[in-house]
DNA sequence: TTGTAAGCGTTATCAG
DNA sequence: CTGATAACGCTTACAA
């Protein structure tokens, strides 16, 4: 295996400066045409790559930081898997910075310390970064770029921010509901102290309210998106005296603690009861029966957030100014990317009459 | 927020030289005890850790790199978790290198080129390589520090190997199940080009040999490790003339297709079919009934792998001398790491008599 | 045991 | 538009 070539070497081949091939392999405007194309070719040729470690040392990392909460919450790996996609297609290398449950705010800042400390990724994308938007922050108006991946919509109102929108999502699945038959919808939100679970609640209201639909308070309960907590909040709605058609559930997790709760009262999903949950993670569609759900296009997000930060990265100078094609809001000159989500319809719902509505 | 600390600033405050605080955190043998302690002192007050770039950029890299498949695959999120976790407590940081399904040999041993050209890690830790193997051999032979977690156990002589018992877990099951009374018992294997599949075959007839029962021919089929063909298999066994009483899916994914099949055929599980199966991931301990399966501990694999990984690299002179406490062979001067794995006992299998035996 | 000095491969600065 | 030259922060012969 020859020894690696340097950029030395492709400049001698050239027949140019170091310098010129670095400002050729920078992209820099101030080269002259003619010369840039010898410089590629020669690159090409030799399928020379610049070594990461040096451009970083030398102040232009082509490292990429993913701060991410455990890999084995559901929601991640499908992300990441955008991410990593959108990565391997480029020259940069994604640093993996994850975050244990047990971690509480002093081991996040820690965290994000080392990250800045090191000096070591060009920049950051913070997914679900819980309490550490605030630090985030920080180091944005530092001038080092982050993006946020979450749900939790309060947008801080520097930092880029890509989300999906998860009112419509609940919107739409609780008209789903309602194009079905249903009249009784229970709701299952998740916990209050999340925004997901009030835009998910808010959707199921706008939903009801548009077919008229008063919301009963009996039938709304509070899970805190584990399974047993659904299964407990169903126990107590299929029991209830005049028990719901549909449970609307605000995550996969608690639909499948629906399922539960349903067959130990001996009712079947979906003849005696419909259900409906949230995410569609991987194993939605291995339940039985097969959940229907909300989806949020994760690898999608996964893939314009990292876009988005490569942008940030390349372009230091004009970093609001992007178009994009998904849905964008320019709200005090930062970028804000909100994702569609749909209904992904399954077996577990069952229609109670054919209301002319459906055919539209 | 104060300017970055360098190796120069440690050095000019303990009073010694840049070379000699390197050496302490080099862990290197040849510096005075009563001046190691005093430079890492300072170093501890300061919360002082060396720049990775740097580091890598002068040849000693602290990046460690991560050779995945598809993060969607169920066991790589459990791994990477043990992975991440250790590298969290070192100065290393973890690279990371997916490779999609799609990626043919060709686009794999590009990757690996290009983790190599690009000198920025310093080993590799290659997660179910695959076809890679061999190209994995050649960058071992080079000097340059890999270790495999895979579980097709036919390790190349050379790389450090990390895996588990595939057979012992299937043996364990398939007693468990004798152990319960059941001796018609059926086994869906997955597709016989994996070492896999043979592993836990053999482990499932060794079980059935030790009780004294036959290995029926019709009672073996093989899928392809999907859901769907596990439940085609179970189609085809639940239709016997003599049904089987259980069914061992070599992997969860086609224990679930199990219980669709058998619940499309209107038996219940366990009550008319006993149900176990494999790797144990996320998902198992949500199905309907939660599923008996096999566990891997893929945490503690991935864990004691990079490990393993961390000593090679930081030890580079001995590398295949070192105790291992899981289970150890020392096969031609490499290792051989093989983690136990164990039945966990859930609500998918029936006990079909009460023999003494199983008092033991 | 410790220090001096020469890289490692880029990028940035500043002249030409 | 192009090219010297000096960083970047650390490791590692080689000397002392």
């Amino acid at each position: 295996m020859a020894k690696r070539m340097t950029i030395r070497d492709i400049a001698a081949l050239a027949g140019v400066s170091k310098t010129t091939v670095s400002r050729v392999l920078n992209n820099r405007p101030d080269v002259d045409a003619e010369t840039r194309e010898r410089v590629m070719k020669v690159v090409e040729e030799h399928g020379f790559v610049p070594s990461v470690a040096a451009s970083t040392l030398a102040g232009r990392s082509r490292l990429i930081g993913a701060l991410i909460p455990e890999l084995t919450w559901p929601l991640i790996p499908e992300i990441m898997h955008g991410v990593a996609e959108v990565i391997a297609q480029t020259d940069y290398e994604l640093v993996l910075y994850s975050v244990n449950d047990r971690n509480h705010q002093k081991d996040r800042s820690e965290i994000l310390e080392r990250i800045l400390e090191r000096k070591l990724v060009a920049g950051l994308l913070a997914i679900y970064p819980g309490q550490s938007t605030e630090y985030l922050e920080k180091l944005q108006r530092q001038g080092f770029p982050v993006v946020i991946l979450d749900d939790q919509a309060t947008p801080s109102e520097r930092i880029p921010w890509v989300s999906a929108d998860q009112r419509n999502g609940a919107y739409e699945a609780t008209r789903y509901l309602v194009r079905l038959g249903h009249r009784r919808i229970a709701h299952i939100r998740g916990p209050l102290e999340y925004q997901v679970s009030h835009d998910r609640f808010r959707g199921y209201c706008d939903a009801l309210a548009e077919a008229q639909i008063m919301v009963e308070p009996q039938l709304i309960e509070t899970g805190d998106f584990t399974l047993s907590s659904g299964q407990l909040c169903a126990e107590r709605l299929l029991t209830l005296d005049q028990r719901p058609t549909a449970i609307f559930a605000a995550n996969d997790l608690m639909a499948q603690g629906v399922y539960f709760a349903a067959q130990s009262l001996g009712l079947r999903v979906p003849e005696e009861v419909t259900v409906v949950g949230f995410d569609d993670v991987l194993f939605a569609s291995l339940m039985q029966p097969p959940l229907t759900t909300v989806r949020q296009p994760l690898d999608e997000m996964g893939r314009s957030a990292i876009e988005l930060l490569l942008r940030m990265i390349e372009t230091p100078s004009l970093p609001y100014e992007w178009k994009w094609s998904v849905s964008e809001r320019n709200l005090s000159r930062s970028v804000f990317i909100t994702h569609k989500t749909h209904v992904v319809v399954r077996a577990s719902c069952k229609q109670l009459c054919t209301p002319l509505s459906l055919s539209k």
